[in-house]
DNA sequence: GTCTATAGTGCGATAGAC
DNA sequence: GTCTATCGCACTATAGAC
């Protein structure tokens, strides 16, 4: 698989995502009509992450918000009903829709060794499709009250363990030998993230996605076996 | 070499950047007496790393500083004109700081498999002691105007030299055998990053920083011949 | 469903007493 | 060198017109 093959799904997932959002959260939404409230979820999150990884969610004032938007003060507060609601309603539906991505692909080949080259590759892509979403989730984590805090290090987790099975169901089948399994998983995910994180290195260097890709997944397979 | 020998120095390190940072800035600095001045930084910049690291720098108020120096508005004024000032002051002063003890360190000793484990263990034991100033540069540097995020990006790729410069003596003297010596330093990085930026799992996991540096070495070492 | 206008709060920064 | 008091401003949030 290539990012190309992978590429043509941005606006899909991200409305989608926000459709889950609309659903998930019908009370404190004001809007009814799901159509058009979809449209502006898209729009607010948008400009929500965009904003925040150019200066920080908590710089990021509402009425930068509503010049990115094009709505007023009074229509972005029929969306949502404080800031800090803003902030863990993106939180958690994403995380979630993200994880669910990478398992479907997962699931879709069978032997060990592919599947973890596939978990590379598509948590790789989806950070290029959505770049704004994993910084998003990266960086604002951390300032979260203790509540929403737990369920962003649950995702965190969850990923992670997501290439624990990998490795170990490699290990079970003697195609690797490797001694620590959750430290072996737990260096990956770093590796994943600075894809996104240090992006303006990348750029400057002229490294594609898939460039990393390739490189990664040798990187890490020359340390799966003795 | 352990954590322990390393450890003893932690509080020297910090007032020796303060004092760095005084001589520096002599003319925004208002008070004159440098053991007095000194003394005043160590607690401002300590307290700003702290409330910067529980809720970001920007979401941090300038009266929550006064309560947790226990300085009034005006004091605080006399150490810096701005609260971007302050922001800036932190970061160009401690990024060149840790440079400087890694090549330190890193000249102390002659083989290259040497030069490496030691500039990764000095890497981690740095961010060890001092977290709040690693975690600081990562998450602040990105928020910051172009002028200083240049700095930024330029000690980022400082560091990096580091570890290029290392692999590629490693792979003349023909200790190594890399392909692409700029993205395995750019890879290990991260990992190295990961260690301050996600303490809490492997608190959580009991697990020591000698017990990360010792994985990473052998994990490391294990890419670096065919 | 979206707008404008505004209430009320807390911010960064400064002036002047001690 | 440090404090208290205060200014002006920008913020989040809401009420009521359309």
């Amino acid at each position: 698989m290539k990012f190309s093959d992978f590429q043509k799904l941005q606006s899909v997932y991200i409305e989608d995502i926000c459709r889950n959002i609309f659903k998930a959260n019908s009370q404190s939404i004001k809007i009814k009509k799901e159509g058009l409230a979809v449209k502006n979820l898209v729009n607010i999150y948008n400009a929500t992450l965009k904003l925040s990884s150019e200066k920080g969610f908590s710089a990021m004032s509402l009425r930068d918000l509503c010049r990115e938007t094009g709505l007023s003060m009074g229509a972005l507060y029929s969306y949502f009903s404080t800031k800090e609601d803003l902030l863990n309603i993106i939180q958690e539906q994403g995380q979630q829709f993200i994880a669910g991505i990478m398992n479907q692909y997962i699931n879709a080949v069978d032997s060990v060794e592919e599947k973890l080259r596939i978990a590379i590759r598509i948590h790789l892509y989806l950070s290029e499709i959505m770049p704004q979403w994993f910084i998003f989730f990266f960086m604002e984590a951390r300032y979260m009250v203790k509540a929403e805090q737990k369920k962003a290090i649950a995702s965190e987790l969850a990923t992670e363990q997501i290439f624990i099975n990998i490795l170990e169901m490699g290990n079970q089948q003697k195609i690797f030998s490797i001694d620590d399994v959750t430290m072996t998983a737990s260096v990956m995910k770093p590796i994943l993230q600075d894809w996104y994180l240090k992006r303006w290195k990348y750029t400057r260097r002229k490294i594609s996605v898939d460039d990393y890709a390739d490189f990664i997944i040798q990187f890490i397979e020359k340390t799966l076996r003795r």
